[in-house]
DNA sequence: AGTAATTCTTGATTTAAATCAATTTCTTTA
DNA sequence: TAAAGAAATTGATTTAAATCAAGAATTACT
């Protein structure tokens, strides 16, 4: 059986933002570890839950969405090892505005807000690092931001495969089902799916396998407006 | 003639990051700051830029505008004195993805990228503070993507003008140009102009003289769907 | 004040994407 | 492995909003 301060040491190790501290740093900072693993479908957190702690997912996957007004589901993003989430409203005193659901079995690293403030207070380098995960998430929020009141579903498709596949353009798997891409991109299943024929009748994408597709011509991709 | 010691006194009262602060601390960053002044259409910044001070609006009003993939520009949101940019960057080591305009004469303090950072190594305090803000920007853009994905042109501007209004819903004033909200919600001037036409029609807002309104029915404006 | 230059409004038309509806394919589980 | 359930596809239709175009109102300029 592994030990809990194992598995804290290991989430230490995961994350970015305790990668670049020191060695007494980190020690401080483990026994402030919880882990709890969550099955296929729970949920880590509901909107309107007070936010008691830091989430670090250790490993499985886990899915953020927001209700919008109108009541429909939208996904925000997904979290993988070595994301972490609750940041913006660790330090607003705020309730949670959204929902975690475990898209697989998920292992999460919780340090409770009170612990983790009074940290910050005497590691100025692990602040440095927050503030730095931070800028990113927030500019990769604008960005979607943008996309969504500037671009075409046909856009930001081929955005979202260019970035889903990376470096693996010859074979790559969807982590989400159609659905959920519809819901993340702001448009209907039905709509993904015309899109999809498209671009395959349009050789700039191949479907291998359920889920798993080929990228024939990413540069025609990049440019579909 | 005012002194620049007495500016920076000025913009350190003025922005909720330093307010906090004791009083050694805000004598420590006193020096840091420098003002500068810019013209109505002058810019601030531009994308590219790499990002060398942390500005903070004094006063005036300063636009954030983003070009998209396509070249249409987007508004992205107006800072108001005590409102603060450059955040987001300061710690990524990336430049600037967005542009800055003086929309009025403006006023800004500006905090150079080393000094802050150094300051922040031996003020937890300011490093909360920065945190704080930074999770009420990253939820407000995160709530207007949800928006823009989600909800109806007719239910944004519905929204943008209660927001606008806040508790001045019997005569208040539009800060920026039709055409420039239509980029702010992603749309174009003139279905804006329809939109604002059809909520007086329906006698949910009343226009009182160029670019000053009245919320006839904030009930019905904020359910509109 | 008077003219030029923007910005705003309104109408007509087109277009992208949503909705509705019916199969088909895939996944789960009994 | 068969049956049930969920997800994905495809077609027909509707709808919200963009685009194109012209005129009216504001604002800026000399």
């Amino acid at each position: 059986m592994v030990h809990d301060a194992d598995h804290a040491a290991q989430c230490i190790k995961l994350v970015p933002i305790f990668q670049t501290l020191s060695d007494t740093e980190r020690a401080e900072i483990a026994p402030l570890v919880k882990q709890r693993h969550f099955a296929v479908g729970e949920s880590l957190f509901a909107a309107g839950d007070t936010v008691g702690s830091l989430m670090i997912v250790a490993g499985g996957q886990v899915k953020i969405t927001q209700i919008a007004a109108n009541g429909k589901e939208q996904l925000l993003y997904l979290l993988n090892p070595g994301d972490f989430d609750g940041e913006a409203a660790l330090f607003t005193n705020s309730t949670r505005q959204n929902f975690g659901t475990a898209l697989a079995p998920t292992d999460v690293c919780m340090i409770r807000r009170q612990d983790f403030q009074k940290q910050l207070q005497t590691s100025p380098q692990l602040a440095l690092n927050i503030l730095n995960a931070f800028g990113q998430r927030l500019a990769s929020v604008a960005e979607q931001s943008t996309q969504a009141t500037t671009a075409s579903i046909e856009e930001r498709l081929a955005n979202y495969l260019l970035e889903t596949a990376g470096d693996k353009t010859d074979d790559f798997k969807l982590p989400m089902k159609k659905k959920d891409i519809a819901s993340y991109l702001g448009t209907t299943p039905e709509t993904i799916s015309r899109k999809f024929r498209e671009f395959t009748d349009n050789g700039l994408i191949e479907k291998l396998a359920v889920n798993r597709f080929r990228i024939l011509d990413a540069d025609s991709l990049a440019m579909v407006e």
